[in-house]
DNA sequence: CTGTTAGCGCGTTCAG
DNA sequence: CTGAACGCGCTAACAG
């Protein structure tokens, strides 16, 4: 199924012809071994293992805590999912994205908080099962499959959250999602951030500098979800301070392929940028690959132009100048997520949790003033 | 367990006193509820599910089939390994690392090479579960609870990778990773650089630009595994033009905490850099916090100094100048990985692999010849 | 070709 | 306080 060419380098690479092993031996050690090693019964053990001290003889108690520590006992998830426990799973679901068409491995933001995501699952005592791509009802195919707990679902597009909660029996975490009204119901959970007002911010910030030619860039030519809060947010601004925004012309919709993007941006570097002195970014991902593109077509950043990104994440430090962004905490997302996801696990349908993060205005090195 | 503070804003979170909910309905289709449906045996509804279609007749199989596609039945993992079956699922273990005293989060070789390998797994019809942090044992706990049926290990020092090999019951592909030569044996697979040779170019290649003074810049004191490695093809280089290293000189273990290396930089930009005209770093996430660090203290990249990275990943194309550096292909090494993991899991023990994948040198703008 | 049965490991009754 | 028995969903071995 993998279809991979190995003609690399190679040091060492025999190999046997079906030297076929029997594994019969099951290493496992079981709570009936444990029983039978101490010579108790394997509910007795069970009821060590889950600590229920007034079931057990201390003496007893204290033995087959030993053993267990002794064999290192580790319970068998199968068998204890089959009988009508948690499987002790948090699925997370990536690639319902805004930057669905591209592999997602690409993207700063979601490498950062499925890391973040990972700690605070396994801190809860959680497995996390990582998934990628496919429909709604793989993912959810999935999810039943392995008895998931609970699912974190990231940057959904509206219609897709949507089915989620319509279609899931299980708790679920969006993060940066925005549904219809009416899908905010008991159970709830979506933790995003203020990106209308983050977007307000930024280019409210560009107006005061001066600038009233400002564009807005986005991935792909959709404007949904993140995107478009964050696209109303700086037409608002706009309007606020007198300036009608057309959509047509002063929203750039970018290719999702980085060499098809480039192209694109040569292109528009040539032609339409050249009516503005500034540029909104939805991300700082987005923000530094223009940049360089504009740099290598020396356009002086920001003295020919003024941009900004949203995130400050790494790459809006990194970059020269730095990039005037828009900071998000990745980590506070991550924590928030879990912890309300914990809690709908543990009580459902007991809460309507729809979080929107403050963001931040960072004000750096891209940007400059039109007045003297 | 998890202590956050959820101060921030939150527009809606009612809540309801212990709204407890029944959730016996167990909406889970069952082999046995088709076999109901259908008037069949479990069985033959298994067989179908195989596509044993040489037990089943080709009436019943269709009428199954259909049942199936009906009611959109998934199987139960658990009920599936429980008997006897392999789990379908690939564990990836991180934080072994050389960078292993920060979280793992932010190296952004890891994050894209997560996201290669579970893009792998799931070609191959398996789940990827990822684990951080913990030790050895911890991680084949979690392996045997789960009947794993094959583990990746990315970045683990030696002796680790050596008590993985020593203590574990299932195929492990290591990533990256040096162990001593007698563990290299049957069912061994490993694949990494040839990170010697990489970092014997780089620094080559300086030499030819008539470099002679240059340092070498890594994470941490300790020179071990993969660094070791780059560090030893340094020197090979150095010396083959005649310039003995002296390690305690000309080595630089930089702090893993941001803060702290930025600090430490900022001090050795002011002293013993001083002594140099090329540095060569481990990483390009590490040469380019340097340049930063760098800059900002008024150095001239590469007037005053030459910079090399190694990765050749979006840090080095985004930087200003853009790093001279030693490519690697991440996605290569997931796929190459995945595969041979997954022969060594149908046919154990049957091949030893080691790849050292080779390496690319780029040269870009970071770097300048000091002839005329 | 089809159905019955046993057993995987765990947790939970329910009798002792 | 302890142990025997059952069932979760699935598969494989074995009878019919």
């Amino acid at each position: 199924m993998v279809a991979i060419a190995p003609n690399k380098l190679i040091l060492h690479c025999e190999r046997q012809p079906q030297n076929h092993v029997d594994k019969k031996e099951s290493l496992m050690v079981t709570i009936k071994k444990i029983a039978e090693m101490v010579g108790v019964s394997p509910t007795t053990v069970s009821n060590v293992i889950h600590g229920r001290k007034n079931k057990v003889s201390e003496e007893n108690y204290k033995k087959v805590k030993e053993a267990l520590n002794q064999a290192n006992y580790v319970s068998n998830m199968s068998g204890r999912i089959l009988s009508q426990n948690g499987s002790k799973i948090i699925g997370v679901i990536l690639n319902y994205s805004r930057r669905s068409e591209v592999n997602v491995v690409s993207d700063p933001f979601y490498n950062q908080i499925v890391g973040y995501l990972e700690e605070q699952i396994r801190m809860n005592g959680y497995y996390m099962m990582l998934y990628t791509s496919g429909s709604v009802q793989e993912s959810l195919n999935l999810a039943s499959a392995w008895k998931i707990e609970g699912l974190v679902v990231l940057g959904a597009l509206p219609a897709d959250a949507e089915k989620f909660i319509q279609v899931a029996h299980m708790p679920i975490a969006f993060i940066d999602t925005y549904v219809n009204e009416s899908f905010i119901k008991k159970g709830f959970i979506n933790v995003g951030l203020q990106d209308f007002e983050g977007c307000y911010d930024v280019t409210n910030y560009l107006i005061s500098l001066g600038h009233r030619k400002i564009g807005f860039c986005a991935d792909g030519n959709q404007l949904v979800g993140v995107d478009e809060q964050r696209f109303n947010g700086y037409k608002q601004a706009m309007a606020d301070a007198g300036r009608g925004i057309n959509r047509q012309h002063d929203f750039f919709g970018l290719p999702y392929q980085v060499k098809e993007r480039h192209d694109y941006l040569t292109q528009l570097v040539k032609t339409r940028f050249k009516a503005y002195t500034a540029l909104v970014f939805t991300s700082d991902y987005l923000a530094i690959d223009a940049l360089n593109v504009l740099q290598d077509n020396h356009f002086r950043i920001p003295q020919d132009l003024s941009i900004t990104g949203f995130d400050h994440n790494i790459f809006s430090e990194q970059s020269r100048p730095k990039l005037t962004t828009v900071e998000q905490n990745v980590k506070d997302k991550a924590e928030l997520t879990i912890y309300h996801l914990m809690q709908e696990i543990h009580q459902p349908k007991a809460q309507i949790v729809n979080i929107k993060l403050k963001t931040k205005l960072i004000i750096q090195e891209s940007t400059r003033s039109l007045r003297r």
